[in-house]
DNA sequence: CGCGACGTTGATTTGCCTCAACGATTGTGG
DNA sequence: CCACAATCGTTGAGGCAAATCAACGTCGCG
């Protein structure tokens, strides 16, 4: 139960099976099918999210009716929309599944339960923050730094098993630019 | 000393003053003139950074020798290359004051000993960085879902006292478009 | 099998960049 | 306190990367 999170927990902060327990009591697993959805524009998000198994993505809808996606989240990410999680106000995006999915949910009320009852997990949540951080810093600068196509490049080569998973209208909105000009990159070999 | 920090941290954790005083001895207070740098690419970024006063910014050279802002810190926000900072490894990045500048500055050697010392930063710290996670996902948005010229209406009224604050260069580049862009959006009006 | 979702391709358009020349403002040394 | 340079901002002409729009394949699934 739960193994896959306290196993990454404890790559960070040492949890023993009495905190893993307590633990336990606030989480609760949720199995998604490919394209339903956790989250829709307009309701509030009700938990944070850690992958245990497949993909989700955080998308909105932008003025034209696109969808722009936000992040992804694969195996031992988190992924929430903080900003409705956290103040409990209706949301802007989508959170979806972009293949069948399983994750770890803590809901709302529970979690600052959780850092009052296991404050040893703010510092496991700081750290996964701060590596959403750094990932956040990189991506901003590859989109200030690359044309599009060297943008799907660097991508596929970084994540080649990743790129194969999605289809690639998602792929396209995460770098920035629209299908019709990814099938056209990928036209050029 | 540090008070100015001591209140941002009190909003989200409470210090005794003895605990104050364990964080103070892991602090130094830094000037910086305008367009000083404390971090320049190549180099290892050496502390993390609290701006008391003024306005520092983190940039980095693209390809075609152009300055692109990837983030700005006034008053009471932290920044510092974290990739460089946390693996001590060399940045690809230049931290700049855009202003005279004074921030307070917590070394890499006692970063970890600070949360040591003081498990309760832990919290804070997590708090400070859910912040920063909301930030980059709005950045993202707007970057995906505005024009060049409503990036900088939007950000002109959201922002207009430091929108005086800084060049229009670090501002355009910040936006995601060339100071020339900027220039032919305010002549519109 | 037929329909809807996804991907491809080509013609055309456009938002923004590039480059270059020219003001305006700031600051610095004589 | 002025002269002059450097920095910053403006303006215009031309170009290009990527978007848009539309038509057409193709695949998977009910």
């Amino acid at each position: 139960m739960y193994s896959q999170l306290y196993n990454h927990i404890n790559k960070f902060v040492k949890l023993s099976s009495g905190e893993e327990e307590i633990l336990a009591a606030l989480l609760k697993t949720v199995s998604v099918n490919k394209k339903a959805f956790l989250l829709e524009q307009g309701q509030i998000c009700k938990a944070n999210y850690f992958v245990v198994k497949g993909c989700i993505r955080l998308y909105f809808i932008d003025i034209k009716g696109a969808e722009q996606t936000t992040q992804f989240a694969i195996e031992n990410w988190w992924l929430s929309d903080l900003t409705s999680f956290l103040f409990q106000k209706p949301s802007e995006f989508f959170v979806q599944a972009a293949e069948t999915t399983e994750v770890i949910a803590i809901a709302h009320h529970h979690y600052e339960e959780m850092f009052t009852q296991l404050p040893k997990l703010e510092r496991y949540f700081r750290l996964v923050l701060q590596k959403s951080h750094q990932a956040a810093q990189m991506r901003i600068r590859y989109l200030y730094s690359m044309t599009a196509e060297e943008r799907y490049h660097h991508f596929n080569a970084s994540f080649p098993e990743f790129v194969q998973r999605i289809p690639q209208y998602m792929l396209a909105s995460y770098l920035g630019f629209t299908p019709e000009f990814l099938s056209k990159i990928r036209a050029k070999r």
